[in-house]
DNA sequence: GGAATATGCTGAGGTTACCTCAACATGAGG
DNA sequence: CCTCATGTTGAGGTAACCTCAGCATATTCC
């Protein structure tokens, strides 16, 4: 019970666990083949609908030109689809494909099993602790 | 309370967290201009003393080669020096600079400070908490 | 109703942090 | 002492980002 270096050994173990959880996120979306960037691409798709490729990119926080890249390999693989802007001819919409909507499906699917199996280890009163503490962790 | 999200909620406050501790962490390594793998590699020469290169590279989990960059980087900044392994001539020694030596408890007490300074807002009782849950989520 | 200016996307080429593979020097065993 | 293994590094590759310039289209303002 060292005063001194009891935030510095919480941080550790925080790391620790984040290290784990990516391991298991990495196992899960294996069978997907899909990068985490292209990943995070459909996820916004799926929460925002088409979006003009501007502000997908905005959604992503990388550079429109990245954007480019990621969509360039989300259309080789189907997953997604570009068409015209009605609205505006210089842009494009990107949009999910039904086979781009039914793959963010299986993924989502899959991770909330994970995370419910990872955090599921916990007693219930531990989980609404660590809800709670963390909760104050990201916002003050 | 829904049942069925909060293990997908609690890994999104987890990640929520993470986020604001990276970037803390960023801020607080900023004035030294160390890389993130320039740091892990000082840091693991902090705990085992002077390394071979191979052995060093073990350590950080990185390619022998890639560590070859990362000391050539250190030394440009005479945070670390090459000597000949007096043990076999095949090898090279990685060892701390006095500069080096400073530099890295200079960081470390930054990041001890900025963690105590992260968790300390908690209660001592959710310290307690988030201790003993993490350590039964990083093990088992 | 142009002319000037701003905006959206992408080609070209750069950076960072990693990688592999082959070469070279040295070490170790038959 | 000859062969095979090991430690480091040069050359060159890749993934995921970046900036900058160019082209097409919009918008604004005389």
């Amino acid at each position: 019970m060292d005063h001194v270096d009891e935030g510095e050994s919480l941080s550790e173990a925080f790391w620790g666990v984040a290290r784990r959880l990516r391991h298991l996120n990495r196992q899960t979306m294996a069978p997907w083949e899909v990068t985490p960037a292209q990943w995070r691409a459909v996820n916004v798709l799926v929460d925002h609908g088409p979006l003009r490729l501007g502000d997908l990119a905005e959604k992503l926080h990388i550079a429109p030109r990245s954007t480019t890249e990621v969509v360039d390999d989300l259309e080789r693989r189907t997953l997604v689809e570009r068409h015209p802007d009605p609205a505006d001819r210089r842009a494009t919409l990107v949009a999910l494909t039904p086979l781009g909507a039914d793959t963010a499906t299986a993924i989502r699917t899959a991770r909330t099993a994970e995370s419910e199996r990872f955090f599921g280890s916990l007693s219930p009163t531990d989980r609404d602790h660590l809800g709670r503490i963390l909760h104050n962790l990201a916002h003050d």
